[in-house]
DNA sequence: ACCTGAACACCGTTCAAGT
DNA sequence: ACCTGAACACCGTTCAAGT
């Protein structure tokens, strides 16, 4: 139901219906639409974490880490729009904690743990957000991923250029772009920052 | 409404009745519910991107604009959770062209702009919806941020630490940084590997 | 222990009718 | 040009009653 009609999608009655028996029924199960949507969410970042190998260097575990939830989260775009959850959330912990391991191995003081994952996890899950941004606004509008990003190029490229000077410049760019590099591009920044007061 | 009550305070019905009107009514100035969401985030965000003053050298302004956003999105949490939108809204541009004018200033190379202004707003929206997500988790069990976090770091520290080595050992980082300054931390990682470019 | 399904309170949205 | 307000379809959630 999520993976086809997205957040809106999943309904206690449509679900209900597949499940063939009552809304009611599943309340026995779940305490809240919100406790359904955190294990569904739950489920497939835990398969994301356990895909994900951690052999090699720590740099390169936590690029294939990232590039392993930018995939899952390409894939089940509700995903990236349910994933900001708060810190006492299992799929949150799971995140945070495969991110420690790995930042931990890199040989980051133990005073600046904290700080380099939680940068790290908030990347991934703005990135996540804005993936799924897109694809929802593309559903929506019964386009896909190219001619959606396509068609906000060319708005882009419509804007006044005396107030949006970049923007209305770099349309081109957005277009062509490749999300999955730009995304590792981005983790790439911070590993360098990190590497930085290593 | 959105402020005292967050994403879900904001209703037609409640709003009506605060303009003393119908809900009908408020379809003539407003297509939809969410673009009345995004109409007040545009708000907020053109005020924040207004007070940041684009002084100084590129990276002081990067940081006070970004600091600027953690604020307005700490002060309005719901900014946060609306800010996930689609690339061709004006929220979203606004931030782009602003953070993307602060990146040509640096010197960044022009096939690299796109790159480099993604992962900054990337980041931000990231740690932005995290914030919102926190806030709003605070709110329902009727903690403030100080307690709220504080149940969060008990919860980490008293998770298995064979399944998580790195939360569990780090809970104590959870209840005593400074949000603010740990944003700032990661914006600092983003900018060292952007200069590592030029 | 788990399911049934009607009922409740509420939501976004529409629209004929007004001014 | 803009407002009114009843109506519609739908939603999450509850709960007495069943098995």
């Amino acid at each position: 139901l999520l993976d086809s009609g997205g957040e809106g999608g999943l309904t206690f009655q449509a679900l209900s219906k597949r499940l063939a028996t009552g809304p009611g029924a599943i309340y026995w199960h779940v305490t809240n639409k919100s406790d359904l949507l955190t294990a569904s969410c739950d489920a497939i970042v835990a398969k994301a974490l356990n895909a994900a190998s951690t052999t090699g260097s720590p740099e390169e575990a936590l690029r294939r880490l990232a590039l392993g939830m930018f995939d899952i989260i390409d894939e089940h775009p509700w995903v990236g729009s349910s994933l900001n959850l708060a810190l006492g959330q299992l799929p949150m912990v799971r995140i945070f904690d495969r991110v420690g391991q790995h930042i931990r191995a890199l040989g980051v003081p133990a005073e600046k743990e904290w700080t380099t994952a939680s940068a790290l996890v908030s990347y991934i899950l703005g990135v996540g957000g804005q993936n799924a941004a897109n694809a929802q606004m593309g559903r929506q509008k019964g386009l896909d991923r190219t001619d959606f990003l396509g068609e906000a190029s060319k708005l882009w490229s419509q804007l006044d250029s005396d107030e949006y000077p970049f923007v209305s410049g770099i349309a081109s760019q957005l277009s062509t772009h490749d999300d999955r590099a730009d995304f590792l591009a981005g983790i790439d920044f911070i590993l360098v920052g990190i590497a930085d007061l290593i």
